[in-house]
DNA sequence: CCTACCGATCGGTAGG
DNA sequence: CCTACCGATCGGTAGG
């Protein structure tokens, strides 16, 4: 029984030490992804990150294209919990809504996420892949709709349909192609900006 | 005479035909960047495209940086061209506006522009060709600006500053990712959309 | 996870 | 513009 009980322990120990590598090398692929784009970083690059050798990366992943739908899912599945806790407990459609575009803000452009790899790297995933992030991406963009459907329902929006709701992506979206933290915007003042370009109807309703 | 006359119309002729392979190279490449990317794309797949062996694109273009930068400036010149044209006569700041918008969707999804390129391979330019790119796309910003600033006086957006017009440009540029030709909308109808969600104080002055 | 390595490919060049 | 080629690099693997 002790030597079950040790032996037990000791493939957790191992299977959590193995999950943090992995956490690492999604971490430092991520960055890289970011920075350098897919193609243009090697394994190489990601297994310095981490202080491995060349060959190791392939023990926790089975090619590159795996790394890269492990940083897309891993993106996405903290942008879904961010996501949520902003918008938890709110109840105004137009609360929501600041609260998204600000929560969405915040995960493009704090360097910690590796979120924009999806927004960038969309074509480097191959279509196997490509299915398996979709279904997490629409979840996240699923959070939107009933809060657009609402601000179109109060006359606060035009349009709450496809297209709008692209083009508002894309507005925030493009932000991480200019945005340079420290530069002349802040990720607030920016938020606030959007928000008066979607919403601009608002403050002359007499 | 008859000699040098002849020898200058074989040079011209000459200097035309290598205009034309050099456009040649310039067009194939530039599909292939939007198609696969800049780093996914060889100097072979190019060269195969107009019929060429491996190495003799180098004869038109000294790296492959450089038909990058080339293919940019190429799909610049053409949108501000186009953008020019569309805005020619026009009077009304609300007029010129809606064309803009319809001029640059039609530049960045008709699929025989080079326009693309620009927006996703901005980080693959080096930094000296960065230079000579941004020269050219200011300057086709700058038609954007006193358009902004007529409609912003006359009080149809909430504001004309650096961080709206990138916000515009953004929910614009981004329609190159999830628009298909005869897809769910058309040009034509992404652009009233769009105009719609720029314009919004528009319907309800009283 | 490392060592040692392979096959393939890629940008670019020399010489004509 | 072609032929023939090179050096470098890259993703990935076998065997421990």
């Amino acid at each position: 029984m002790a030597r079950s009980e040790k032996k037990t322990a000791v493939r957790k120990a191992a299977a959590a030490d193995e999950g943090n590598r992995r956490a690492e090398l999604i971490r430092a692929a991520g960055r890289l992804f970011v920075d350098k784009g897919f193609d243009a970083t090697t394994i190489r690059d990601i297994a310095d990150a981490v202080g491995m050798r060349s060959g190791s990366p392939f023990y926790h992943f089975k090619s590159k294209q795996d790394m890269l739908k492990a940083v897309m899912i891993e993106g996405l599945t903290a942008a879904l919990e961010a996501q949520q806790a902003a918008v938890a407990g709110l109840k105004d459609p137009e609360e929501k809504f600041r609260a998204l575009v600000r929560s969405h803000l915040r995960i493009i452009l704090e360097d910690h996420t590796e979120f924009p790899v999806l927004l960038y790297e969309w074509r480097a995933l191959s279509d196997e892949s490509r299915a398996e992030v979709i279904a997490v991406k629409d979840r996240y963009e699923a959070v939107w709709q009933p809060v657009l459907r609402e601000l179109k329902k109060a006359g606060r929006i035009a349009d709450d349909g496809k297209v709008a709701r692209l083009l508002l992506f894309g507005a925030l979206n493009w932000v991480v192609q200019w945005y340079r933290p420290g530069g002349g915007s802040s990720i607030e003042q920016i938020a606030e900006r959007a928000i008066e370009l979607f919403l601009c109807g608002k403050t002359d309703k007499r």
